[in-house]
DNA sequence: CCGCTATCACTACAATTGTAGTTGCTTGCA
DNA sequence: TGCAAGCAACTACAATTGTAGTGATAGCGG
C-alpha cells in the first residue's frame, strides 16, 4: 500500500505528529484543541483510523501509555496527494496546474524568484 | 453557495459537460463509457446531485427530453478546488504550493520558459 | 393498438468520513 | 483502600460517495 488514501480530518492529526512525535492522544488532542476543538475520543478514533490505514504507527512512553508517530514521511502523503490532485483537475499534466497557481496566487517578488530558480533546477537534473 | 463540493465521480461528469454541453443522460454515458464503464443509472444518479448542488443545470432538446449543461465555470470550480488543496496541504500558502510542483514535475524547457513568463506577469498585476 | 425502449424518479446499500458516546480496566491519590 | 481520572476498545450514527437496481410512463415502430 503506497499512499493511504488520507482524509481531510486525518491531516490535521498527521501535521501534528510530523511536527513533533511521538505523542499520546491526549498530547494529540491538546495540540490539535486550539484549532479544532475537537473531543478526546475523536482524535483517538482518527489516530486508530490512520494506524488501520498504515499512516501512523503506536509506541509507547515511559510511562507506559500508547504513543503515536508518522508511519509514512510527510513529503510522500503529499506527493500522492498532490498527484491525485493534479489527475482529477489537471488531468494528470503539470504544466496546467503550475500555471493555474501561478497565475492566482498573490507573490511577492522575492518568491518569483525564488520559484524562476527552482524551475530551472527542475530542467537540469 | 459559491463552488459546492465536487467529489471525484462527479469531476468526470463536469468535465464531459464541459467538453461539450448541453447532452442527455445517455449522451453524457455514451461519452464518458470508454473511459468508466458507468451504468446509465449511475451517470444519471451524479447528474442529478450535481443539479442539486447547483453544479448543472437542465434544459430541453429538440426532442422534449432533459439536457445537461454546466451552472458554473470550469475555472471557477478549479480554482475553489485548487484553493482547497492549497489550504489542505500547504496551510494555504502558494508558494510550497509551487515550489512542490515546480521540483517533482518533469517540464520540457519550453514549459519551464512559459512559466517564468507566467510568472513574471503575476508580478505586475 | 400494443408492446419494446428510452427516460425519469425512487430506492438501495456498503464504505468512508466527521464527530462523538459508553464501558471496562488500572492506578495513583486522598 | 476505594474512588475519580486516564486510557483503551467498541459502538453510534448521519452525511457523502460510488455504484447501481426498480417501477412508472410514454412515445415509436410494427
Amino acid at each position: 500500500m503506497p499512499a493511504p488514501d488520507i482524509a481531510e480530518s486525518e491531516w490535521s492529526i498527521m501535521e501534528a505528529l510530523w511536527e513533533s512525535a511521538p505523542q499520546t492522544a491526549s498530547e494529540v488532542t491538546k495540540t490539535l484543541r486550539p484549532t479544532t476543538n475537537w473531543a478526546e475520543n475523536t482524535v483517538r478514533t482518527l489516530l486508530t483510523r490512520l494506524v488501520d490505514k498504515g499512516a501512523l504507527k503506536t509506541g509507547e512512553n515511559a510511562s507506559g501509555t500508547r504513543t503515536f508517530l508518522p508511519a509514512l514521511k510527510r513529503e510522500a502523503c503529499v506527493r500522492a496527494e498532490g498527484e491525485s490532485f493534479m489527475q482529477r483537475m489537471f488531468g494528470g499534466a503539470a504544466k496546467p496546474l503550475l500555471v493555474h497557481f501561478a497565475q492566482h496566487s498573490k507573490l511577492t517578488a522575492e518568491e518569483v524568484r525564488e520559484l524562476k530558480k527552482i524551475l530551472d533546477q527542475n530542467l537540469n537534473s
